[in-house]
DNA sequence: AATATCACG
DNA sequence: ACGTACGTGATATTT
């Protein structure tokens, strides 16, 4: 293997890490999160490649006539903030202490000095990875350089990686071709010119046809379209400046040599100090050994992964796991695509991947579904990732005995964006791993087994690595915050749950939703046609843009208030202009047709399987409140308010001889409200068993409770909801369309009504401030890290979430718990009806006819029961051959 | 990839 | 004075 070198553009990445971050200051006020930032990829890309050289490029900000444009150009916009600054230098200090060459030469531009060195080293003989915020960069990619440009993902840093290929796959042009493609297209933030009327698509296309400018002249006649054809001619010298200026130097006049970029003691104590200063918390651990030696530790256990396609030695394997698992526990992955394709183990010191089908002649997935059996029936304590995508080939009757580590991650941090492999081995391992996109990019896991063997064993071999280690620091600190019980009885359980629901899905009447479809399209052409003779000309009603400059500039309609970026168009502006012009009425309904047809007629029918149901996926570690969500499609939000959006429940059909019963709760949301916060006035307004916004509206308005209004009603369920949301006087009065003054007024008198629910609302922001989250009534946490700002916005926000997470969790949480316990006792009974979805405070039953009745009580029993409140919780079931009718 | 809008609880 | 209701996901348009 040649050596590796890492050659890294040092501005361009700090920039990327500084926009990434949230501002961020150590307590001397010194700002660090541009530093944090770059320094997290550096040792993402150091763990990931250990490469034997490496060196940070850095250009003098003062020279060359293009980068003065560049400035120029950003000046118009906004210049480099101080924040950022102040950093450049701080960082350089900071790798100057770890010893890491750094390379500035006046004169040059980055991008040159990059270019300069990858072709150097290159010719020397080395791998070479070029990491850089900037895509310009991808004209000197090659076999042995790679281009890697990292990408802020929410949740983490991904990096892109291009090689050639890569380069032609992604642009449809070679690297050096790249050049040409970008003189022709042009590069405002590089002062290109370009040719104008040239994008992307044409000059992606010129050139892959010509492979250059010139030889794209040569030819000028055979260069389509016509418009770029004629462009070109006309713009022909500044096609040639371009391609100059597009051009990356690569021989520059340097003072470099290789070998003396070896960056051998980076751990140091003076880099330490550099990190304890910055408040650098999260990557001090990396110097732990620092005292016992100071050489190349980054050189940690390498985990050894066999690789077993041979059904004699499966069988030997098995057998030792099954030992181990008698007395500990063992991690595992199945990977799958559509069918079975491996299996990853871990035990005791020991990691390897199984592989059947087309990966191994010998060894077939029924080979691993006997190991598997074994395995499980053998032992008791497995750990895995994300469970429910394996239950299809996993043994019955293994409740209880698996562990997930993604949902106990989530329980632990609900608020993190992705709880995949890579991302746990970080959180409680310290281990870097290389995230999926990263390795596999787009492609399939079979792909990826047959071109990348190396890179994808490991990877399926790391998640039941990483369970099996990850797992005993995340259940003892699941046990240490009090949360043991709510993930061994609620969360673990609803996996199973959640993944009978999936199989089972949901009959749709295809037909009908067609003829739904139909419908709709009649009303928006004849909309679109109205709407076309009311403003005068024809355009795109769909574009908010478009829409803003017919209603507020041609149209001249009072009230073009709330901009941003253009004038508003959202439903509540324009419902307030709807009644004094025609037009507006039009496309306010116009909207509501196209959402439909595009959403729900034609986006639904794309899900209709074979079966004639829809599969969706619901899952479980997305809501930071505890709440599940559903996709592919969403079957949550199916609608119901209005009336022509409602009749789309109709085409939701329970199977022959059963039909739909649908059990909601009824305010389940404010009933936990009254018993949390033990408001004697609100339980004893429940008690009463009335409509509770009426109570409501007599105790605030002092009104008999025969005589309320039903304004004065509305306004106090709206006061009913803003409370639960965490209330606020301007959001109220937004809700009610009062102002901010009235809607405090309403709020003053809800809570001197109801002090006990005052006092609690305060008790969670105050909670919320002393501890940095909040709990549900079985300990679920939500952290509150706005509730630390200094911004008032953002701490209003997290005052809002700390009144709202404690009531929409716990609501969550009692579903959850109803949902789990009518499944299985379906199931115990053998029954035939079966839950298929959940709406988060309503749950759809496909009831055989012959079991309506036991199943509408059980329905009740178990969701009225699944909580013991101060307040009785009460369940509304309703029956119908279709989900219109059901609910 | 981000923004605007709107569907639901 | 600040400028917002809480929690999601899908689509179309624009950058």
């Amino acid at each position: 293997m040649s050596k590796k070198i890492v050659l890294i553009d040092g501005h361009s990445i700090l920039n990327r890490a500084f926009y990434a971050l949230p501002v961020l200051t150590n307590s001397e006020g010194l700002y660090t999160n541009g530093v944090l930032g770059f320094l997290n990829i550096l040792f993402k890309i150091l763990d990931e490649e250990k490469p034997d050289y490496l060196t940070i490029a850095f250009d003098v900000h003062q020279p060359t006539f293009r980068h003065e444009m560049y400035a120029e150009y950003k000046g118009t916009r906004k210049g480099m903030p101080e924040e950022l600054r102040e950093q450049v230098p701080l960082l350089k200090e900071v790798l100057q202490a770890m010893k890491i060459s750094i390379l500035e030469k006046g004169g040059y531009e980055a991008d040159d000095i990059l270019g300069t060195l990858a072709v150097k080293a290159e010719k020397e003989g080395y791998q070479v990875s070029l990491v850089s915020g900037d895509r310009d960069l991808l004209q000197l990619a090659t076999e042995a350089i790679r281009i890697r440009i990292p990408k802020t993902k929410k949740g983490g840093t991904e990096i892109e990686n291009y090689n050639t290929n890569d380069v032609v796959e992604t642009y449809g042009v070679t690297p050096i071709e790249f050049i040409d493609m970008k003189a022709l297209m042009g590069d405002t933030s590089d002062n290109i010119p370009g040719v104008p009327g040239i994008g992307e698509k044409t000059a992606s296309k010129i050139i892959s046809t010509f492979g250059s400018i010139e030889n794209a002249y040569e030819h000028i006649e055979e260069v389509m379209p016509n418009k770029a054809r004629e462009s070109m001619i006309n713009n022909r010298e500044q096609a040639y400046l371009s391609k100059v200026l597009a051009t990356i130097k690569t021989d520059c006049e340097l003072d470099y040599r290789v070998e003396e970029a070896d960056y051998q003691d980076i751990y140091n104590e003076e880099a330490y100090n550099y990190f304890k200063r910055l408040e650098l918390k999260s990557l001090l651990k990396r110097f732990d050994g620092m005292s016992l030696s100071n050489t190349k530790s980054s050189e940690k256990n390498e985990t050894k992964f066999e690789v077993i396609t041979e059904k004699k030695k499966a069988q030997e394997t098995f057998d030792e796991a099954v030992r181990t698992s008698l007395k500990a526990a063992v991690g595992f992955y199945l990977v799958t695509e559509g069918d079975v394709l491996g299996l990853a183990l871990s035990y005791g010191e020991n990691t390897c991947l199984f592989l059947c089908g087309e990966e191994s002649e010998d060894l077939a997935a029924q080979d691993i579904a006997a190991g598997l059996g074994r395995l499980f029936g053998a032992g008791s304590s497995f750990a895995t990732i994300h469970l429910k995508e394996q239950l299809p080939y996993l043994p019955e009757g293994t409740e209880e005995k698996i562990s997930d580590m993604a949902i106990g991650s989530y329980l632990l941090n609900p608020l993190q964006s992705s709880y995949e492999c890579d991302d746990i081995a970080r959180d409680y391992l310290k281990l870097t791993l290389p995230s999926q996109s990263e390795i596999l990019g787009k492609g399939s896991y079979k792909e990826f087994l047959k071109l990348k063997k190396e890179e994808s064993t490991a990877f399926f071999c790391n998640h039941a690595y990483t369970a099996l280690k990850a797992m005993p620091f995340i259940l003892e600190e699941l046990k240490l915050k009090g949360m043991d019980s709510l993930y061994k009885t609620i969360e673990m359980p609803l996996v199973y749950t959640l993944y009978d629901m999936e199989q089972r899905g949901i009959k749709v009447n295809r037909e009908e939703l067609k003829e739904y479809g139909d419908k709709l399209t009649v009303g928006i052409d004849r909309l679109e046609k109205e709407i076309y003779e009311l403003s005068g000309e024809e355009f795109n009603i769909n574009s908010p843009k478009q829409l803003g400059v017919i209603l507020f500039e041609k149209l001249q309609l009072p009230n073009g208030k709330k901009t941003k970026t253009g004038y508003s168009t959202s439903a509540d502006v324009l419902e307030k202009l709807q009644a004094e012009y025609p037009i507006v009425g039009k496309i306010l309904e116009y909207r509501q047709l196209t959402k439909l047809k595009s959403t729900y007629a034609d986006g639904l029918a794309v899900y209709i399987g074979t079966d004639g149901r829809i599969h969706g996926k619901f899952h479980q570690t997305i809501a930071a409140t505890g709440r599940i969500s559903s996709t592919e499609p969403n079957l949550q939000n199916i609608p119901i308010r209005m009336e022509l959006g409602r009749e789309i429940r109709k085409v939701f059909i329970p199977e022959e001889g059963y039909v739909f019963l649908d059990a909601d709760y009824s305010q389940i949301e404010l009933r936990v409200l009254a018993h949390m916060s033990g408001d004697e006035r609100l339980i004893e307004a429940y008690k009463q068993n009335e409509d509770i916004h009426r109570i409501t509206a007599s105790l605030v308005f002092h009104t008999p409770f025969e005589e309320v209004t039903s304004e004065q009603r509305r306004s106090a369920k709206a006061v009913n909801f803003g409370i639960v949301y965490g209330i606020s006087s301007f959001g109220l009065g937004q809700g009610l369309n009062i102002s901010k003054k009235e809607a405090e007024d309403y709020i003053n008198r809800y809570f001197d009504t109801y002090p006990g629910v005052k006092a609690f609302l305060d008790d969670l922001v105050s909670e919320g401030k002393k501890e940095g989250y909040v709990t549900t009534l079985y300990g679920r946490r939500r952290p509150i890290p706005e509730l630390a700002s200094s911004n008032f916005m953002t701490r209003s926000f997290g005052e809002r979430v700390a009144m709202n997470s404690p009531i929409q969790g716990t609501a969550a949480d009692i579903i959850k718990i109803a949902m789990i316990r009518v499944n299985e006792k379906l199931k115990a009974l053998k029954l035939r009806s079966r839950l298929l979805l959940q709406i988060h405070d309503e749950l759809l039953i496909e009831a055989s006819k012959d079991e309506i009745e036991e199943v509408r009580k059980l329905l009740q029993e178990e969701m009225q029961h699944a909580a013991d409140l101060l307040v009785a919780l009460e369940v509304d079931v309703n029956e119908g051959p279709n989900w219109y009718e059901a609910k």
